[in-house]
This record gives C-alpha cells, structure tokens and sequence, in this order.
DNA sequence: GTGAAAGCGCTAACAC
DNA sequence: GTGTTAGCGCTTTCAC
C-alpha cells in the first residue's frame, strides 16, 4: 500500500497530457502524434503502468471471461473427465487471450445460483454447461437469457442450443453388439445416474443391441451404479452373485468397469478369460488394466467447446451448431469370448 | 438485448427514490426507513434487479476472487494431482462465497504475463502457486508485490512466504528405508524434472537413507523422468536392462511407477515378486494396482491453501504461516523383499 | 492532435 | 431518512 497504484491518470500528471491523450496513446489509436505516443509510452514503462482490467470491463461490458461451473460432489472428481476437460478449455481459451472463470458445485440450487451470479453479475461474456441432465434447469435458465452459452451434452428439453455429444447410445449399442458377436448372451449392466442424460444414452444402447439381437433387456442384469468407483464395486459385486452369473459386464464409464475388474480379481475371477468387462471414456488407468472402452476425446471436446463458444461471444455465426461426435471403440484383453463358447 | 439491464437507476427511476437510497436499502443498511426499504425490495424483486459485479468489484477494489495458474503442457494434466487440488480450492472457496479464476500455461515467459495479467491487472485479491520450481520466478514476482499469495511447496529462494507443503524427502527417505529393511540393495529411482523442488527432495530422501544405510548412491540406477507415464515407461525399460537388475524401483510420482508396473508386466517380470515398485501420490489407479504410495492428501492441501489464502486477504494473520505435513507411507502388494532374500 | 466531459454501475462521504 | 456529490479507472463521443 506504500506505493500508489500507476493509473492513466498518474501517466496523464506525469506528463502534462489528458487522460484521454493517454488512453488512445497507450490504444495506439492514429491521431495522436508519434512525439506525444512516445513519450506516453516511455511513461507508463517507468511508472510499470498496467490497465485496471475490472475498469476496462465495465466501460466495455464485456470481460474476456468464461464461466464453468464443475457439477461436482465431494473431495474427489469423479473420474478424470473434468480434469481433461478444464485442460481442454484452458489451453483454447489461451489462445484467444481469455480467461476461465471456474465454480464447483454440486446440481441443486445453489448451483443455479452460481449460474445467476456470474451471468446476472455479468462477470463472464459467456458459458460452458457441461454433463446434462434431464430437464437441465440450466439450459432453461440460460436459454431465457441472452448469454451465449454451449454444452457438452444433450438435453431433452425442447430448447434449441448450440452443443457437442458423443453418440452413446450408437457407442454403447456397438460395444454390446460386439459382445455378443462374441458369444455373450448374459451381459450385465451397471447404469448410471438416472438423471444424466448420458447415462441414458448408454442404457439405450446397450438394450437396442440386446433387442436387435432377439434378446430381452433382462432389468435382472440391470444395476444401479453412480459413476464413482466405490457404486461401481457396490453394482459389480451384486451381477457377480447372480446366477446363472453374467459373462460379461458393461459399465456406463470407466470408473465402475475399472471398479468391476478390481471386484472380480478379489473373488479370483479372471477378467478376459472368465468374464468379460468394458466401459466407456478410455480414462488412463483403463489402458494399464487393459480394459476395452469406448474413446471419448475429452480433451479435444473441451477445446471445441471453448472455440465455439469465443465464436458465439465475438458474434460470428457458428459452422456447427450441433456437433454429435462417434465415440472410438477400443478393444483390449479385458473382453473374450465366453467361456463356455 | 431487447430488454435493458436492470441497474440502480432503473430501479431509483421506478421507485422514485434516488439511486444512493436504494443502494443503501438494497444493502440492508439501518439508516433506511423500513418502508422505503420495502419498497425497494420489491422494485428490485419485479425488476429481477442484479447488481453488476464488476462495477461493484471497482468500486470496492476487491474481487472475491483467487487466482490460479496451472503450471501445466499439452492435452492431459500430468497427474490427477491437477484435478484434486482445483476440487478443494474450488469447494473451499465456494464456503466463502468466492471465485477462482483460472489460466492454464506451462512454464515460460507467457506464464509470467499470465500472473501479471492477475495481479497488476488487479483482476484477483490473491493467487495460489502450486508445483514450485527452482529460483522460481513466480514467487519472486509475487512477493515483490503487495497482493497475498499462497504457495504449494517450498522455495529455494531467500523469500519468506506463507506455504503448505509436503515433506517429501522424508517419505521417500522413510518409502526407501522400508526397501532396504526388506532386504533390497539394488533400488532404482525414477527422478523427475530437475527443476521441481518436490523432484529434488524426493531425490534426496532416497540418497540419504541409502547413505544412512552404508550404501551409495550409484547414479547408474537413477534414470531421469518427466513425471508422465510415457517418461515412467521410458525410464523403466532403461532401468530393467541394467546387470545386476534392480530388485526395487521407486518413481518419483505415482504416474511414473504405474508405468513401470505396464512395463515390467510386458516383460513378464512380476511386480510384488520379482520386482518391487513404489511411487508417491496415491493417485487413484495406484489403489488398483495394489502399488505401496506415499499418500498426499492434494485435496486437502487445495482447501487448506484456499483458506489460509483467504485469512490473508482477510487480513487475518496465519496461524501457520508455514506448515509441513508428513506424507503416510501406504505399504500394499507391488512391494516385498527381494527374491533372492 | 489534444482535451473536456460524460458515462459504465456501483458505493460512500457528507449534507440536509 | 434521504439526496447530492464525488469517485473507482477506464473508454469514447465531441469540441476546439
């Protein structure tokens, strides 16, 4: 505090020119004579003279700024796509010389108002939703204002908005489909959260390959599982009691089907050989296990993100509005034929 | 844009009090009539009035906000270490009603600008630093400016400023201690980049408890990482073709032991029995692979930074202004004593 | 070319 | 209790 904030105005005193003359100087702006921008210059570098970006927004309404605001719970993320993601947004947006502004708040409504504040408070120029539910209040509620926003995600709301999605049910009526060219007949499930919209996606898959297959989606071999890893042995631990037992299991991400073959390796059951297991992500740790996934390019996702939405905010029409990306199957020793096959 | 914005005037115009007075009633100060106080509400209420949190922010010269800037290269962050620390500055600034602002830039000149943009550009009240290095540039920067920063790790420079960290040479000194009480003679390290001070203490505790233990520190079984899987793999592979082979590995991070657990697999040298592996982190996968960690609570550290930061801001002095935590040795099954023991 | 003046939306002394 | 005035630091008409 000892020493005064550099602002326009101790350039403009220590120079005996306006405050005006030094902002367009400073701006670079044409009419101000090479004489007088040079000294104006040489100025601000003495004094180490750097704008006040909180004045600059107000003047200009707008803020080089982007919100997201993480749907998470608890101490852990629950798997390694917010990290991905964020890195994603994060470089793009350096690109463009803009800032992210990060929240993390559990769905509820506290989370909505993380929304109100920075879109009312004005403190970003726009806004990236990502992981939607059914009936997103978020979408609702950014679709009735006037800030440009896009998801990474579906919505089932009959709102039109400008997203990227991975196609999973197309990815999970792949991987099931795969299984059971192989000869599985008994494929357990471990579904998702109920109100993610992914999650759903999955399921539907999964059971359009089992009907387009002739076989019923048996809801025996249907287990509850909530993305983490701890609901992921919960759920595995369950299909593996039933009988007769399921010869292969498909998660909803990588999280429970890594949890799956950590369930299996403790009742002795080989993974691969006895039962098969899959998911969906590609999360690093499924690589060392080798488990076969679906690959989502998370990463490259957020950068999209990013980059439509800096179109959205600078005005430019956008090439895609919709953007439904084919997720990569990634076959590995985790998923065999079974056994009896 | 149809509908203008909804400020203090508007409401000042419809109420017809002036805009200081609803300022004030808005605020809940005392001094405000209740009636005129009601009125006000519910002016503000129809109106779905939001004060503008940017010209509050200028006015106030404060921000709520807290700065952060990953220290981080390409596509994926190096470790879960990036993800965890966000979560816990992320929910322990939401206790506080504050934002964190968030760049992402690897090491290098734009970085620096990055934090001048924050700080002279007085767009936060205060920064963390994670992941120290070397004559970090970023603390001296920081601490030769008035605004309240803390850091994650400690420094080699001659500054004083308030941190957490882990004590890391102290966990691998007692991580290679464990190695050599088993009966290990031959431990390999896996170091990381020079610069980061963790690398280097992690380095040192290895060497001091060889050199306690009578042994030297023979350079040949230290092969140089980056701390990225790909680097773990790479150092691993050089490490297993030394004669005699090392019965133990250590990795500086647990990325980096996972690693050399793929890599050991595919040349069939069984990890927990002809070979033992340990890393530091306690990254989730290490849990699957049943690796012996020191365990880090990053998240933890994420929050605590948080809230020592915002005593700073405060104004509140630090209980401590320097803390040092113990890391917890996790001993599991990628760990044993030598075969020929 | 340069400066005066207004205004972005808010808060806070200070009158009355 | 309430309003007037000033000011946070910047940009931008609009005169001269």
């Amino acid at each position: 505090m000892m020493t005064q904030r550099v602002t326009l105005k101790t350039i403009a005193a220590k120079t005996g020119f306006s405050i005006t003359t030094v902002s367009r100087g400073l701006a670079g702006y044409s009419d101000v004579s090479p004489r007088t921008k040079q000294i104006i210059l040489e100025a601000a570098e003495v004094l180490g003279y750097y704008p006040n970006l909180t004045a600059r927004q107000l003047q200009k309404q707008s803020t080089d700024t982007v919100g997201l605001i993480l749907p998470a719970q608890g101490p852990r993320f629950s798997d390694p796509y917010f990290s991905a993601i964020i890195a994603g947004i994060g470089d793009e947006l350096a690109q463009h010389d803009m800032d992210l502004l990060l929240s993390k708040h559990p769905p509820g409504p506290k989370e909505l108002s993380a929304y109100r504040r920075m879109v009312e408070g004005q403190r970003v120029d726009g806004l990236i939703v990502i992981r939607t539910r059914k009936q997103d209040e978020r979408i609702s509620y950014l679709s009735s204002t006037s800030l440009p926003f896009v998801v990474f995600g579906r919505s089932d709301l009959d709102i039109d908005f400008p997203y990227i999605d991975e196609d999973s049910e197309v990815g999970f009526f792949q991987l099931t489909t795969y299984l059971l060219s192989q000869g599985h007949t008994r494929i357990g499930f471990i579904s998702g959260p109920d109100n993610l919209m992914f999650a759903n996606f999955r399921f539907d898959g999964y059971c359009r390959a089992l009907q387009e297959a002739g076989l019923t989606c048996d809801m025996e071999y249907v287990v509850r599982g909530d993305l983490t890893r701890k609901g992921g042995e919960k759920a595995a631990r369950q299909l593996l009691l039933l009988a007769p037992r399921p010869t292969a299991i498909i998660a909803t991400n990588d999280l429970m089907a890594v949890a799956t073959v950590s369930v299996a390796r403790e009742k002795d059951i080989k993974i691969g050989e006895d039962l098969s297991v899959a998911g969906f992500d590609d999360i690093p740790p499924s690589d060392y296990l080798s488990l076969t996934t679906m690959r989502q390019p998370t990463y490259e996702i957020g950068r999209r993100l990013s980059n439509m939405l800096h179109q959205l905010i600078k005005g430019n029409p956008l090439e895609d509005r919709h953007v439904l990306l084919k997720p990569e199957m990634i076959v590995r020793n985790s998923t065999c034929p079974p056994r009896s096959y």
